[in-house]
RNA sequence: GGGUCAGUAGCUCAGUUGGAUAGAGCAACGCCCUUCUAAGGCGUGGGUCGGGGGUUCGAAUCCCUCCUGGCUCACCA
């Protein structure tokens, strides 16, 4: 596919003697100022001449095909170019031609490994909304690697370790007689999870008890151990009932309690490099010649490990185990020092490459209109809920809209979950997000559903035709009016919006980027009829919905939402 | 108190890494279905970009400072 800015970069650097003459050119925010620009501002102080005066004189060397760059102004002390639109929407075309659905991909991450750690829930506790971003936010970056061609692993690092365990074995010490897990376990190990907190709250001894238990499961004890497989058990069934509603899959699921026997490696070798110190009775690396004042506890005062531990363990047998060129862990922002500590931590440990393909991708808070949520107050919205409440909205609004469509259970499912991912993915990872009920289930606007309905008129409109013409009989010419135009620029743009959601590790450009694309579908299809009496406009104008649909679909599948065919 | 992140329209958010007249959606109001799905389109109103300094040709964007809020500051994860 053509690539434009370079075109230009290459053309003004063939009339000027400046370096990164690209780096200079930009988008200019009007698309009346044309498709790239020129800035001579900081040229005139090189030069010492008027950036007017420099924007004349490039442009009057300049020499640019009219194919390629079909007018250049120059004002205001910039030098705009106007890309000629039939250029844009023939390598447009004609790359879709090629590439079908893999439009957009690429090949930079061959031979390139790249974990990817996202949704890690806590184990006998509920999977609420809290849980959504990570889940959500690292499907979709694991999509999104590998669709660039990088080796993918995504890894649920459950959190199915430490004190908290302790807490849940004394709890069923006390209380197994007066709760059946046989049914509804999850509710049922969240009410006594609550109850022994609060017990440890008011009572020391309970919290030491908590704790030797934790040292004994940690030291294999068969008792400790049995007790902590079956609450994983029950908690395991109700976590992949969800994935699977989500359609969210891992290659791993080596939580924490995998690296049990793989901590002493990290403790010996933090001896050996002479970096682990008595503080307090436990044991400690200082961080403080890094500029991070509060140290990271490698081993309790009781000797049993602690969550850095186990995320070094973690660090070292990734690196050994898959190689990794990055290692991503989607998790909160209420971690950031966590972070911050292990992977200062970790180049005692491992390579400099892996120390700096360590990155984390920290999100935003969520909480609720009345508040923080907590498991232990129990004031959550699960997410079963939010699911069950979503599809229930979506087949509602079929009845209402669509009461004759087929298959109404599967595409309710695709809306409301839809609706859920898309919200969730549409602003950028850094923001705190409240919880509320009439926004995650808004299915008008810039919304999951939004995208598609567009995606289902594509559908509609093709199904209609039958047959999709072949590329190499398209006139574009016959797109030639500003709708068409302007859905072929959005489309343009497809390939670098993939790889600037993986630079930054942010789902939401796809998301705002796929809005685009539906509203310029929109528009298209509202001021052209498509199906018409010219065949030759006809079929330019079928090819270019088959383009928007491709796009459409993929763009949605890497954010993990499922496209229905009608709706 | 230290560290850190954030503050843009009534609400939720973008703003292409310092560029031209700051943009969307929701909510409100008005218009558009004998035409390929109205979960749509078009239009109207709505802004001291938290405040104040500074850097410069040029700042929502960079620096300083203050205000407000979130998170965090050793044996929870």
């Amino acid at each position: 596919m053509l690539d434009f800015k370079n075109i230009i970069a290459d053309e003004v650097k063939k009339v000027t003697n400046i370096e990164n003459i690209y780096d200079y050119i930009e988008v200019p925010a009007n698309k009346e100022m044309g498709d790239f620009s020129l800035p001579c501002f900081k040229l005139a102080k090189e030069m010492k001449k008027a950036p007017q005066m420099i924007a004349t004189e490039i442009n009057d060397k300049l020499n640019i095909s009219k194919e390629i760059v079909s007018e250049t102004k120059v004002i205001n002390g910039y030098l705009n170019f106007y890309v000629n639109p039939m250029a844009i929407v023939k390598t447009v075309l004609d790359e879709i031609d090629v590439k079908k659905e893999e439009y957009g991909s690429s090949n930079i991450g061959k031979g390139k490994n790249i974990v990817v750690e996202y949704s890690s829930p806590n184990i006998a506790k509920p999977f609420h909304i809290g849980h959504l971003r990570t889940t959500l936010i690292g499907n979709s970056l694991y999509r999104i690697y590998k669709f660039l061609g990088y080796n993918t692993i995504g890894i649920n690092h459950l959190g199915d370790y430490g004190t908290q365990f302790g807490k849940m074995i004394e709890a069923y010490n006390m209380w197994k007689d007066e709760y059946d897990l046989s049914t509804d376990p999850i509710n049922k190990m969240m009410d006594m999870y609550v109850r022994i907190n609060d017990l440890c709250k008011k009572d020391d001894a309970i919290l030491e008890k908590c704790r030797e238990n934790f040292r004994l499961l940690e030291a294999g004890d068969k008792y400790c151990t049995d007790i902590w497989n079956k609450f994983k058990e029950l908690s395991m069934v109700e976590f992949n009932r969800i994935y699977d509603i989500l359609d969210v899959k891992f290659d791993s699921y080596n939580g924490e309690a995998f690296y049990a026997n793989k901590m002493n490696e990290v403790v010996e070798k933090l001896e050996s490099k002479g970096v682990l110190k008595e503080s307090e009775g436990a044991r400690i690396v200082d961080l403080s010649d890094v500029g991070i004042e509060t140290p990271c506890i490698i081993q309790k005062t009781n000797g049993s490990s602690i969550y850095a531990t186990r995320d070094l363990a973690a660090i070292m047998y990734r690196a050994k185990t898959y190689d990794f060129d990055k290692c991503l862990y989607v998790v909160a922002y209420e971690q950031n020092l966590h972070f911050k500590q292990i992977f200062a931590v970790a180049k005692y440990l491992v390579d400099e490459k892996y120390v700096n393909g360590l990155k984390h991708v920290s999100y935003g808070m969520v909480s609720l209109p009345s508040g923080k949520m907590s498991t232990r107050l129990g004031n959550v919205v699960k997410i079963e809920e939010l699911l069950n409440e979503t599809i229930e909205k979506a087949k509602e609004i079929i009845e209402e809209k669509n009461p004759e469509l087929e298959d109404k259970e599967d595409v309710a499912k695709k809306v409301g979950i839809g609706a859920i991912i898309f919200n969730t993915l549409s602003t950028s990872n850094i923001k705190d997000q409240i919880f509320d009920w009439n926004i995650a289930l808004n299915f008008n606007g810039e919304t999951g559903p939004y995208l598609q309905y567009m995606y289902v008129r594509t559908n509609s409109v093709l199904e209609k035709v039958g047959k999709i013409p072949n590329a190499s009989e398209i006139d574009i010419n016959a797109l030639n009016d500003d709708a068409s135009i302007n859905l072929a620029k959005e489309l343009y743009k497809f390939n670098s919006i993939v790889k600037q959601s993986a630079d930054k590790n942010e789902p939401y450009i796809i998301s705002k980027y796929l809005i685009d694309v539906a509203k310029a579908f929109s528009i298209f299809y509202n001021e052209n009829k498509i199906i018409c009496e010219d065949k030759k406009l006809q079929n330019a104008r079928v090819y270019l919905t088959y383009c928007a649909n491709i796009i459409l679909k993929t763009g949605a599948s890497l954010l993990g939402i499922q496209m229905p065919n009608k709706m």
